[in-house]
DNA sequence: CATGAATGAGAATTCATTCAT
DNA sequence: GATGAATGAATTCTCATTCAT
């Protein structure tokens, strides 16, 4: 399995001061903090303002409301990360290399924003699963591409064609989901050692991978 | 792969004329309803009063606060399960058989208990998590009994002792979780054909566990 | 013209201790002080509640919002009070003596309940004029009324037909409307003495409804 | 009755471009229409800022508050229309002709100038009522305008002096009030044939002031 | 003059929880 | 046990007004 850069998450800090109306930024990154600290309806549309160091007046310039916040989070990253997740499904590397780099860039994804990774897998996994078929269409948008790896796959004969894709996604993205969820939930402790913990979250991934490929039982055991 | 009866999960409905106390029960069965319905934040007690064809003082007779019949939901009927889990995890059968059963148990018990499953999955996944050590357990235990038997599976060369098995199980049960969420949220339909559906809960059980004892890549492709 | 007992609103004030759901009432009593004093906008919830002795969140226990005050304190009394104008138009007498009825009766009801008209003058003509069509209908309710009045009169020769019913009716109600306004407002003086004021508010209603039927012009003289 | 040019309110539109601070009149006129189409209360100073074109900060340069437009509107015009009245009032025709001319004028106006009739009658009819002793005296100034003429007429004799010359005023404003007020919510349509209403107009001034002065009773009926 | 971002007091409304009957 | 009236803390959201640019 060729290993390749499986992480397209930007690091970058962007610690520029705040132009014009990076204001919208900042409140949307303090929403980010505040509810990944005490969760959405813990949260007081205050608690963010005075995170943001503005009046929270000012909030409602820039959001309808508390559950816009939300959505704008929502919205203002999964595009960038569906690319990332597209950009991989599309490539030419075996579909076991792509599911390795789908897992790494999502279980990374943590270590580079914790927050926002946070707020995306407590709150809005729930939110955005009921809510309107715009949101619904993340979780959507994240089997489709996974599906369409195994698909792929399977067609190429890389991949067994006896078993549901279906079901195979919902096995792979449920194990990351839940992976990374243990993460950040820190019932997971993670091996920082050297590079922030990069290789350690590799290693969960690969495992994942690992398991979700070849199986956990021994080989040549029965059925 | 001596499939037995996987089932544990009670199908009675108690449907017996509420006699002294079991109005907890009928308030209990309100709450697990409405909150499945609308969502633990989103349930006022005087909705449960409703359902529950009582007046909502009442049910401060019963519970302590809103938290607490949350609680209860999950105090109520988590030891019954757990028991079944530990009854297999305790079983003489194969490792594998047992996940089999696990799998096969969890994906049932939506099919007899949907609100309650839906509940558990939805709200108290994620504010058991975070609520008192106590709750916290919860999940806890299910990773510790799912752990028991990839533990013992290693120990005895049935399953493969070179993966974590901490995150061996974390594989098992996200696949589990979002299989079941997937039902619960509808994202799958089930084929009720004759028995009810129980047939296809099997099958997606066994699925799942397929892949995660055989892996879905093609035996003998290079790792 | 033969004058007779002109006034059909009660008079009681209800002074029996609040009984069961009376609570209403008195919201409503507190709400129509209120508004009286400082008009609708003017007027925040806690007031009425403060005005009824009672804690605000009781207030939305019976009113689903401030409008809904507003609405009831409307519906509430108006219903009675055009079944006084109802009674008074269907009766025998001659048109003439019918009008002085409907002013004495408009006018006496501000002796009676000042408070209560004073909103009705002051606020809902305002909002109930433009509101939904339920609500508009108070207006139209009382045109109807004198309308038929005055039509029936034409009909029977005690009125001229040759001038538009519509616009007799409404320089009619117009008249009573400012006069009631200027009582309400304190830009007239009433001399109570003896009787509460009744006999100088009959005195009104009496120049209005002259002036309506004979004309200010002295007889006689030139069109 | 010798008819006399009657409308004294500039029917033009102003539409040269607004130079210096004609933006004041650029805010009043936005205001009005704003006013007119949501009421005071209704009204953001936001909405009054986009109906004018021009961000509402600039509103503060030309108003000290919300409140002083509506004062401002008021006083804009106010005077120029009680000049119009004082005019007539001050005029040597007989009192029954000079009514006329004032109905004329008053109903003339909400055809010129709808908006901000509306605002006029059913705002600042309020507001102003209520404020501080300056605004009351709009309505007083009115009032005193129509009372000289009637007292003049009775002292002439054209008019009754057997009846209270402020209940003649209040009859005669609030008959116009009412009829101007129930052609600004539009429950009475008006035929514009030809002249754009102005006939039509005339004829309900001729008709209100017809009842006025002779009144509604078939002469020579009994008192 | 213009702009519109920023402020924050204020008000409505919700709802868990208590309590008298 | 049962009821639902009563309480009031907590929060969201609005919008007039100020102010830096």
């Amino acid at each position: 399995m060729h290993s390749t850069s499986v992480v397209t998450v930007s690091e970058s800090t962007d610690s520029r001061k705040p132009a014009r109306s990076d204001k919208r930024e900042l409140i949307l990154d303090a929403a980010i903090k505040v509810f990944a600290r005490s969760g959405y309806h813990g949260s007081r549309i205050s608690d963010i303002a005075r995170e943001a160091g503005i009046a929270y007046g000012l909030v409602y310039h820039y959001f309808k409301n508390k559950e816009e916040i939300l959505r704008s989070i929502f919205e203002q990253r999964w595009g960038g990360f569906l690319e990332a997740l597209e950009g991989i499904a599309a490539g030419p590397q075996p579909a076991q290399d792509r599911l390795l780099s789908v897992a790494a860039l999502i279980l990374n994804a943590y270590r580079v924003r914790p927050d926002w990774v946070k707020v995306l897998v407590i709150e809005i996994q729930r939110s955005a699963r009921f809510a309107e078929p715009g949101q619904l269409d993340a979780f959507g948008q994240f089997f489709s591409v996974v599906g369409r790896i195994i698909r792929d796959g399977q067609a190429r004969g890389e991949l067994r064609a006896d078993l549901d894709p279906a079901i195979a996604c919902t096995v792979f993205i449920g194990a990351l989901e839940l992976a990374i969820t243990r993460v950040v939930l820190g019932l997971v402790e993670i091996d920082e050692a050297g590079d922030g913990g990069r290789a350690h979250y590799l290693e969960v991934a690969r495992t994942v991978v690992e398991i979700f490929l070849r199986g956990l039982a021994v080989p040549g055991s029965p059925a």
